[in-house]
DNA sequence: AATAAAGTTTAGGCATGCCATAATCGGGCA
DNA sequence: TGCCCGATTATGGCATGCCTAAACTTTATT
C-alpha cells in the first residue's frame, strides 16, 4: 500500500486508475463499468465495487449506470503509474536485455512497487527518455504526457504514407510478429492497396510489401505524412 | 501470489520463512513463535496463525509450545528469497547507484516480486557474485549458501585479530555509521582492549583505534585470523 | 408502449492477513 | 504440591479484493 497525492493506493486501485485512463483516452466521455471489467479481466460486479471505491477515494467520479471519469487526482495517479511502467519497460530492455516482448509483463508487476527514488535514478540513467520501446510516450516527472495524434493503421486509405509509431504494449505477440518481419517503430510505409469489407491492407515498408489486417492493423498506431 | 516448489506463497509467507530461517541460524534448535512475532513486528497471535499456515503448506513443522522449524521446502523458499534480496541489493548499489544504506529497504519490497528470469539476468550481469554489499553470502542458483563461520565482534578478546565481514543488513544506520568511519567489509583489525562488564571494545583498524560497543559490536560479524 | 436484451449494481460469500482480548498451557519456584 | 508468569491458542473483528447469483436500470426492438 503506497500513497500518492495523499491517497492510499493499492496495486488494484492503481490498475483501475490506469484502465480508466486508457479507456477514456481511446473514446472520450465517461467509461462504462463493463469496459473496465473486461479490460482488467474481472467480473462487472467486481469492477462496479472498485469503481465505487475510487469514487470514495476522490480518484474518480462515478454516476451509477452512467459510467466513470477520473478526477484530476485520479489522472495524476494513472500517469504516475504509466511513467513507472514505461520507464521500467525501457530500462529492462536497455539495461538488462529483457526481450522486447517480455518487458510489458515484468513492468506490469514492478510498476506498483517502484519507489520515487528508484524511478528518478532510472530516469536519469536513461537520460530522461520521451518514449518507451513500444514507442509509447513517457509522462514527464511533472506528469505531463505528449498528446497522441496518431491514427490506427487500418483507418488509412491507399496512397497514404506515414510512419509506424507504436502498438498497444499489451500484445507481445504482435510485437514479435512485426519485429520478425523487420517492422519496428519509426518504419516508414506507404499503403498500396486496401481490401474492402474490413479486409487487410497492403503496405510497402522499405522494399517489401506486407499484408496486414485484422486486429493487428487496428492496434498499430501510425503518424501520417502531410 | 507466486509459486515456489509447488507451494503458492504470498509476501507474508515468504517473510515468515525468511524470519524463521534467520532465527534458526542465529541459535539453532526450534524457533519460538514469539521470536518470530517480534522479528516481524506483529503480535504473537498473528505469528501463531501464520506459523500454523506454514505447517499446513508443508514449509515448516510446528509443535505447539515447542517452536517451529523449516522443512526442506521451507528452507528452499527462504533461500530463494534471500538470493533475490541479496542480488537486488548488490544490483541496486552497483548498477543504479542506490546509496549503500538504502538498498536494504528497496530490496525488501522487490525481492517478493522478482521473476526468475530477471533474477537470472541480474545474476549474470553481476557475474554471479558470491556476496552482497553488506558482505552477506548470496545463495547460488541451486540454493546452496556458504556456511557462516564468523563470530560476533564483541565475542573477541584483546589481542584477537581478524577481518570485519558483514553486519546485519537490516540496520542501515549502523552501516552508515561504520562507513563514515572508514570501516567496511574486508577491513582488518586487531582488538586492543576490552572493557569489562559488557563495555566497548577498542580495536585498531588500519592506523586508527576505534571504540565500538553496544548493539553495534554485537551485530558486527568477523572472521578471525588463526 | 410493451417487452426483450444488454448493461449495471446489490447481496451474500470466500480467502488472505492483520489486530486485540481472553482463555489456556507449561515450567519453575516456594 | 500448588501457584504464578510468560508463552500460546482461540475467538471475534476489520479491510482488501475477488467471485456468483439475483435484482435492477437503461436501451433497443417490435
Amino acid at each position: 500500500m503506497s500513497v500518492h497525492s495523499g491517497v492510499p493506493t493499492s496495486s488494484a486501485v492503481e490498475d483501475y486508475a490506469k484502465a480508466i485512463y486508457a479507456l477514456a483516452a481511446e473514446s472520450d466521455g465517461p467509461v462504462s463499468t463493463n469496459a473496465v471489467a473486461e479490460r482488467l479481466g474481472v467480473t462487472p460486479a467486481s469492477a462496479s465495487a472498485m469503481v465505487k471505491r475510487l469514487d470514495e477515494l476522490g480518484l474518480a467520479r462515478h454516476v451509477p449506470y452512467r459510467g466513470v471519469e477520473l478526477t484530476a487526482r485520479g489522472s495524476q495517479l494513472a500517469l504516475e503509474v504509466l511513467r513507472h511502467h514505461r520507464l521500467l519497460e525501457l530500462y529492462l530492455a536497455e539495461s538488462l536485455g529483457v526481450p522486447w516482448d517480455r518487458v510489458h509483463d515484468e513492468a506490469e508487476v514492478l510498476e506498483h512497487v517502484l519507489s520515487e527514488e528508484l524511478e528518478e535514478l532510472i530516469a536519469t540513467k536513461l537520460g530522461n527518455p520521451k518514449r518507451d520501446p513500444h514507442g509509447d510516450p513517457i509522462p514527464t516527472r511533472e506528469l505531463e504526457i505528449e498528446e497522441d495524434h496518431t491514427l490506427s493503421f487500418d483507418s488509412l486509405e491507399p496512397g497514404g504514407r506515414g510512419t509506424f509509431v507504436r502498438i498497444s504494449d499489451s500484445d507481445p505477440q504482435m510485437l514479435r510478429y512485426l519485429a520478425d518481419r523487420g517492422i519496428s517503430p519509426g518504419a516508414a510505409f506507404e499503403i498500396v492497396e486496401k481490401q474492402p469489407f474490413g479486409g487487410p491492407l497492403f503496405a510497402r515498408f522499405g522494399d517489401e510489401v506486407h499484408v496486414i489486417g485484422g486486429t493487428l492493423a487496428a492496434r498499430m498506431r501510425v503518424e501520417v505524412s502531410t
